[in-house]
DNA sequence: TGATACTAGTTACACATGAAACTAAATACA
DNA sequence: TGTATTTAGTTTCATGTGTAACTAGTATCA
């Protein structure tokens, strides 16, 4: 007999779709950025320079969605390309100054969700949390 | 500093697309089914003669996703809709003979798959999965 | 009863997503 | 060197999704 609601894969859905949603407030409208374009964004803003293929693999995202959320973001003058140099199919990746002000505003605004979040669990089960959510990836590949 | 797999919302994305990927697989190609009309499956087989609007309660589903969901369903004569006696504007879901039988094959495969995920968590710490899930549940709304 | 507000479900639009096909550059190796 | 294979990134197509607008039936209450 299945319950939905307690039926674990429905209640992680459930969760991440509520919390993806909640973080997304906090710059979807103010910067028009989906959560793929956010990612990839954030993660270019900690690695400067990545080429496309390495932002794929340091976000989970295949590369389709990367290039679109690559091109958005280039659009908006948020990250700019240059050629890589050891490649020239390949292109690096860095912020530009707009792109910059935007992660500089919309990380925090994340980070501090993340604790609000996080404020509602002790120190050990955070800790729980995270170790059991390993076990769970793992477990699910 | 934003490490993204590090971070929460990230990792609770991540898991919950590995696990809805795994399940998919069990009823996805084989039946035409795609997560949205799986869940709409399950709750009128579970509970027969809802409505759109009471399915989408027990879905967290809008209920345009269901009114789409129920005619996929209703297209492969998976359910049957009947006027309800109560509401002229209103139908009573419930499953056909066939839509039965797809109920009986798909539901155990995808409690074998939770199960199969849970084996890798004692009973302790699948109480304690189930208690932080509420917990970031509440919080997140 | 009849005007008004509400509700069930559908449709339309704009945008997001995944898979496969494609272009251009790089590599392998005979 | 020249042919075959692989790889980076883009485009295309078919499908999924959320928001808003819509149709038709129901409830309210003067």
């Amino acid at each position: 007999m299945l319950e939905l609601d307690q039926f674990l894969p429905y209640r992680l859905s459930l969760l991440s779709n509520q919390v993806s949603r909640g973080i997304a407030e906090t710059y979807a409208d103010r910067y028009g950025l989906s959560v793929t374009a956010w990612r990839v964004l954030a993660v270019v803003g900690r690695y400067d320079g990545l080429t496309a293929t390495e932002v794929a693999e340091r976000t989970a995202m295949d590369k389709v969605a990367v290039s679109r959320a690559i091109k958005t973001l280039s659009d908006k003058r948020y990250v700019r390309r240059r050629q890589a140099h050891h490649d020239g199919r390949a292109q690096a990746l860095s912020l530009s100054q707009r792109g910059q002000t935007v992660y500089n505003a919309v990380v925090p605004a994340a980070l501090a969700y993340e604790r609000q979040l996080l404020d509602h669990l002790s120190a050990a089960e955070r800790k729980q949390l995270d170790t059991l959510i390993d076990r769970l990836l793992k477990a699910s590949t």
